[in-house]
DNA sequence: CGTGCATTTGATAGCTATCAAAGAAGGTGG
DNA sequence: CCACCTTCTTTGATAGCTATCAAATGCACG
């Protein structure tokens, strides 16, 4: 089957050259799992996972002891993730829309991958990048007012799943507002007023409720605290509002 | 010399096994810094940086546009630090007492590492608990109040420096109420109003700036919120206040 | 077309930041 | 060794932001 998890998995992690042999022995180690909507993807609670992403979008949460959840992050098709166990085995993985993943004891993937240190390199790569997300997010939760999180996350979502749309940046976002709220520290309710807020600042559009057009990235740059924000008319600012990072939407990447 | 840099790197982070030939390939890539309390360590800005940090420790801060700081992380002797080249350099490893440290150009380090494939994983296990350590810190950030992050700060700390003493744990923090609030998101006045509530509950003693005995491991616990708060005697709850997780102090850990 | 759930909007309370000032701690120079 | 001085920490009063509580509206699905 050329569009298996599997072959997606050889073509996303394993180099062009990496043997058949690794292939098979990695394949050998791995269970694929579906998840629908809102299903936590099943995994092996006795070891740490490595979990290919083959298909869908997930948030990586853990359930707090009064009941809450707090999102760690969302992951895409193509992303590695990383699971570890704990005593309590608190975090869990949930489809936000129909998944097919790849699970992999961590251990037994790594003495495997050893073989072949360019998997390894990939691997570690995509753990340095998913660390770098992470810490954007510690950036977030920890020096940000409730709009800052909101264009900040907006800006986030673009260069992942962001699809250029005319002059605007088009997003289907896959999950609820519940789950951006759970992911960046906030209500419902502060998500909703501050989504409003940007809608009527004509910075986004939305439509129904997963659809949202950036129509103003240069400003939401600045409302995500990116950029400082110009005293206005007081000073004169020389080159202000220049035309943000422009980094390039929708890198590969990925989220160990 | 026994104790110089390179010498805790090879015991750190290379495998008894390594060849010679590795460390010495590494040894010419890598640059001896020290730093004293306060001062950066000089890094080169043009590409990734792998750090080790040979003796002290560190915070890895992010400046915002608004001229404050966040800290992202903490690191101690004997941690791997990664540091992304971002466009604008925004962040810095800054000293918290005199360190000495030894830096890498990251993907130079991997072409060489790749040779090693146990090392390559050392990295890599590092960096997946680094990942870790960042998502803790974003649960604290995200959904918690200023007592239970303070409190799981606490918590953290005892298990990276923390030192049995008596039936209390003894800290020497390096870093600053300031520091602690940048690392929390919380203000230092915040910081300290926290202490000293956690004071005269006696959950805590301190002594001069830096000298803390946590001396109530199990009701610091319950007020970080790792364990459900029992509802004080409305409920009979079985088996609460468990002598908690009981994990070992001052595990051997590091911080990529 | 009706039902259930997610989202939006509004009013109030609580928590933490901010502003202000006093009180330790540790280092320096006499 | 002690007095001084700078810096960090602690404590207090107030304002602002977001959570909470409550209710209406809108969307998607059967």
């Amino acid at each position: 089957m050329a569009d298996s998890p599997f072959e997606r998995f050889r073509q996303s992690i394993l180099t062009r050259y990496s043997s058949r042999e690794l292939a098979a022995r990695l394949t050998a180690i791995g269970s694929v799992s579906r998840a629908a909507h809102g299903q936590r993807i099943a995994l092996d609670p006795a070891a740490d996972q490595l979990v290919f992403l083959a298909s869908g979008s997930t948030k990586l949460v853990v359930r707090m002891p009064d009941g809450s959840e707090q999102v760690l992050a969302f992951h895409f098709a193509g992303d590695m993730i990383h699971l570890p166990r704990r005593p309590g085995n608190d975090f869990d993985l949930v489809a936000l829309v129909d998944c097919t993943a790849i699970s992999f004891p961590a251990m037994a993937f790594l003495d495997i991958a050893e073989a072949e240190p360019a998997v390894l390199r990939t691997i570690l790569l995509r753990a340095l990048m998913a660390l770098q997300r992470s810490r954007n997010k510690a950036i977030r939760l920890g020096r940000k007012s409730a709009q800052e999180r909101i264009a900040d996350f907006l800006l986030a979502m673009a260069e992942r799943i962001g699809i250029p749309d005319g002059t605007a940046i088009r997003l289907d976002l896959p999950m609820s507002r519940r789950d951006i709220g759970n992911s960046l520290g906030l209500t419902i309710e502060t998500v909703s007023r501050q989504f409003s807020e940007l809608r009527e600042d004509h910075l986004i559009a939305t439509a129904g409720r997963s659809l949202v057009w950036l129509q103003d990235r240069a400003e939401l740059e600045v409302r995500a605290g990116h950029v400082a924000t110009p005293v206005s008319g007081t000073e004169i600012c020389a080159g202000s509002k220049k035309a943000s990072h422009t980094r390039p939407i929708a890198e590969a990447d990925s989220g160990v």
